[in-house]
DNA sequence: CGTCAGATCGGTATCGATCTGACGGTGCAATACT
């Protein structure tokens, strides 16, 4: 049977979007695939797909709880029963019911401190995937090193005997990136799909300010006098709360998100937002993953981010359903000093080997550092595991070497920002590719009528504003 | 490394200058408490 027949049986679609067929091929064919799709154009009937053809079980490592909540929600709905999110949410009858059946489901969602589990291994062991997905694979690069070391550890496991193909699915991946996962998971001889990373509709600005303090001065009559919805990034929490209250101030509909809040709220919020009851969400960079909302306006970045490929994934929330969207980067001097502390200062340093050391010397558990309050919980567990991989010194070495690769991210970015030539070329550029065609409203160095811009918006924003009043009317007068 | 809020200081007003210390992102799983 033709793939596309497969498709029509299965899914309902005559054709398939760019860049599936080539990689449900290669999947099909048993390579290993490395796909960049950019998010809403279908990334997830790439293993869907397959996993009707194959029979077998396929394994989705997902990094957040609640991605896995919504795609097996999806999957429910589309009546797909063979589907469990494999996690923490589960209890603990739930989990065993579910290990112990676990080769009848067609897909298995989980993390990757789950699957490391030794009774998920011993499982998986015993049973015959289909195929491995690893949904969100930046997150390899991006926290396998020194924030979620599980995300490498999964690579050994993917090293050890006979495995099923692995996808790595992302939506945007610089050159260093598309490496580590390749290396990370011993990928054999990948097809790499690369989907155009540019998006011509969003218009790349960028401001420059002598003094940081002018900036919330600009951000609140910016925002007061365009539309959302939006996002704005800053980079702590605080700050992500005295805005949303200036925002609030202003009468905007927002709402503070950031990694402080319960999983509840953050819920809350995020539908709140999808639903179109906030304008604005004022947020850290704990926003944005797995977020499917179209209708993004803007994405203004308060403070730069910490490399180029965050840059990417932030701004790339903007404009999904193709209509014009507007990125805004805000700078002023030092403000990348900022960014290189906080990428930096929860990392381990020499002395913390030391001391650890020292303790392990003593027959202490070294966890007592933990106890004693002498590093964060986050850099414990980056230590704990360098330590298991390589010799003292090594790691040593690692870690000064982390820090200053990632200060030189931060200066990458920062180059970005400051270049005096075409923004859109060099982020293209910075992902390996080159821009095809430079669109209207292209980026702040080659010119942004922002008031053509705006005011289209304010037209629109009217056009639906009576919309809604004429339909609230209407209820009112048919419940009356 | 830089910012910012609150404390302290100076010298004797009712506040401005200076000092000090706290703070600064991302998530999983599982446990110990209310």
């Amino acid at each position: 049977m033709e793939l596309e027949q497969t498709l029509a049986k299965y899914f309902g679609y005559a054709t398939f979007r760019p860049g599936q067929k080539e990689v449900i091929e290669a999947i099909l064919s048993g390579k290993d695939v490395i796909a960049l799709l950019p998010t809403g154009m279908g990334k997830s009937l790439c293993y869907q797909l397959p996993a009707y053809l194959l029979q077998k079980p396929v394994l989705i490592v997902s990094p957040l709880l609640s991605l896995m909540q919504d795609q097996v929600e999806q999957l429910k709905r589309f009546g797909e029963k063979r589907v469990v999110a494999l996690n923490s949410f589960l209890t603990v009858e739930e989990k065993r019911y579910a290990l112990h059946f676990l080769e009848q489901y067609r897909f298995i969602f989980t993390s990757p401190e789950m699957l490391l589990q030794q009774q998920v291994q011993e499982k998986l062991a015993n049973m015959t995937l289909s195929l491995i997905v690893v949904d969100e694979a930046h997150c390899i690069s991006q926290w396998g090193f020194d924030f979620r070391p599980d995300y490498l550890r999964i690579g050994d496991w993917f090293s050890q005997g006979n495995r099923p193909p692995v996808l790595a699915l992302s939506a945007t991946a610089t050159e260093k990136v598309v490496k580590d996962i390749h290396a990370t998971l011993s990928l054999h001889a990948p097809f790499e799909f690369m989907y155009n990373v540019d998006r011509p509709n969003i218009h790349l600005g960028r401001v420059l300010f002598e003094d940081r303090g002018d900036k919330a001065k600009w951000i609140v009559e910016h925002v007061k006098k365009t539309a959302g919805p939006g996002i704005l990034y800053l980079s702590s929490r605080k700050r992500a709360e005295q805005y949303c209250e200036l925002f609030m101030q202003a009468g905007l509909r927002a709402a503070a998100y950031h990694a402080g809040y319960s999983a509840e709220d953050r819920q809350f919020i995020q539908q709140q937002f999808i639903d179109g009851e906030l304008d604005w969400i004022v947020a850290t960079n704990a926003f944005g993953m797995g977020i499917n909302k179209g209708d993004i306006r803007q994405v203004i970045h308060e403070t730069m981010p910490a490399n180029v490929a965050n840059y990417m994934q932030e701004i790339g929330r903007a404009g999904r359903d193709g209509k014009p969207a507007l990125a805004i980067l805000l700078y002023s001097d030092g403000d990348e000093e900022l960014a290189k502390f906080v990428v930096t200062g929860d990392l381990p340093s020499s002395s913390h080997v030391d001391r650890y050391q020292e303790l392990a010397l003593q027959r202490i558990a070294p966890s007592q550092m933990l106890k004693n309050g002498e590093l964060s919980e986050t850099a414990f567990r980056v230590l704990d595991y360098w330590l298991h991989q390589e010799p003292e010194e090594r790691v040593k070495a690692r870690l000064h070497h982390f820090a200053l690769e990632k200060y030189q991210a931060v200066d990458e970015m920062l180059k970005i920002i400051k270049t005096k030539d075409c923004l859109r070329e060099q982020l293209v550029g910075y992902f390996g590719q080159k821009l095809q065609k430079k669109p209207e409203n292209c980026c702040e160095n080659c010119g942004i009528h922002y008031d053509e811009i705006n005011t289209v918006r304010m037209k629109e924003e009217k056009k639906v504003e009576m919309m809604a009043w004429e339909s609230r009317l209407k209820q009112l007068l048919i419940s009356d």
